[in-house]
DNA sequence: ATCCGAATACTCGGAACCGAGCGATTGGAG
DNA sequence: CTCCAATCGCTCGGTTCCGAGTATTCGGAT
């Protein structure tokens, strides 16, 4: 009955809205173009939906509050948060947790990857390859932009560190999806029969559409 | 009547359905089961209320459709489903986009190195091992399952390559890991001044808080 | 002077998610 | 034969999520 004072909060974002507030006191606007300004969009779902519920929330359980709503101009109105000393232990506390605690993740292409069979050899081929290329690319993207940041100096490897994680992971992906896309050329990975007839059949005239 | 027809199922549960019912129309219950038996909950988050709203997405779009509904004995009803022409169409049509196209996904473990200064040198390394520790636990497990099912013969190593790109996975993530506890132990990783001081004086003691 | 597009700041309501619960049933232990 | 625990199969309704929309203002090109 009492309003649920539910003393979590899963939502990621919420971590993020606490980093900006070590920092400063800001508004969910500006935090929103922070983030993305920050490339952090990368790493948390930044969608103002999601970041105004966080914030709520977060306030209910007094890890943030309200420090004054002021107006620029005729500008609609804004509010403008800062943390609670509850906010600043609780934000340690949150990091500490999530980097012990290996958490159940569901990445899409693992689900995929469980289905492969369905594409048949040369479609599963085929769509791993496409994938191999695009991470290459965003791969050399983030690289760049990794060493930009790096070299252009005034940013500390600590605080850069996720993305050399991140590089790694696409690495890996990268080279698995080589290694097996090779298999199944080869015949290395075979496709046992009952499989073979089963889905491709299918997808060879979907009808009404095409390519 | 516009009932939104959405022509889109996003949860990868829906895929798993999908999956089942290639071999044999079933009741969402045995789903579920099924997919526990067979380990796939390390793939998809099987929760039983997403199951049965995924479902009924499927048949409102037409993908499966129900077959009968039988009783067993006096026990709740249970209705049988099995996919469509549709269904099996873009069943593998879904398969192979997954593939192709890399989604953003928002790891939590990428959250919190992000954040990893927050701990200061010492309880991220302390953090960091911990969860080393955890992961090599569970890679062990998954690694040991994956043998006892190819060993023990009946299963193609096509319908397991999920699990080696999971193993990759773990793996890539583990030696980061160590690596950058290394680098932090060893001061290849440093502590800029302002981080110091900032957020790990906190978490010393939760009470009041000086500074 | 006027128009237009970008930026500012947030709200709102529908969709998705998910776990607790429910009402029954079967299979043993005693 | 009776009782309890486990299994069966599903529903219900509270969160959580999130993108489209709203209403305003600023800056610059015409």
């Amino acid at each position: 009955m009492s309003t649920s004072n539910s003393r979590v909060l899963s939502n990621p974002l919420g971590l993020a809205v606490l980093g900006l507030l070590m920092e400063s006191p800001t508004h969910p606007h500006a935090m929103a173009a922070t983030l993305r300004e920050r490339g952090m969009d990368r790493v948390f779902k930044v969608t103002t939906g999601s970041l105004y519920d966080v914030v709520r929330t977060l306030q209910r359980i007094e890890w943030i509050e309200a420090r004054e709503t002021v107006r620029v101009g005729a500008r609609p109105e804004r509010t403008i948060y800062q943390h609670t000393a509850l906010g600043r232990a609780e934000f340690v506390r949150w990091v500490d947790e999530l980097v012990r605690t290996p958490a159940d993740e569901y990445p899409k292409f693992l689900a995929a990857v469980s289905y492969l069979g369905a594409l048949g050899p040369d479609g599963a081929a085929a769509a791993l390859r496409e994938r191999a290329e695009r991470v290459r690319t965003s791969l050399a993207e983030i690289r760049q932009e990794h060493r930009r940041v790096l070299e252009a100096g005034e940013v500390p490897r600590l605080f850069v560190v996720e993305t050399e994680y991140a590089v790694r992971m696409l690495e890996a992906e990268l080279g698995w999806v080589e290694e097996i896309t090779a298999d199944i050329t080869t015949g290395r990975l075979a496709w046992p029969e009952p499989v073979t007839g089963w889905i491709h059949t299918e997808s060879r005239h979907p009808g009404t559409e095409e390519r």
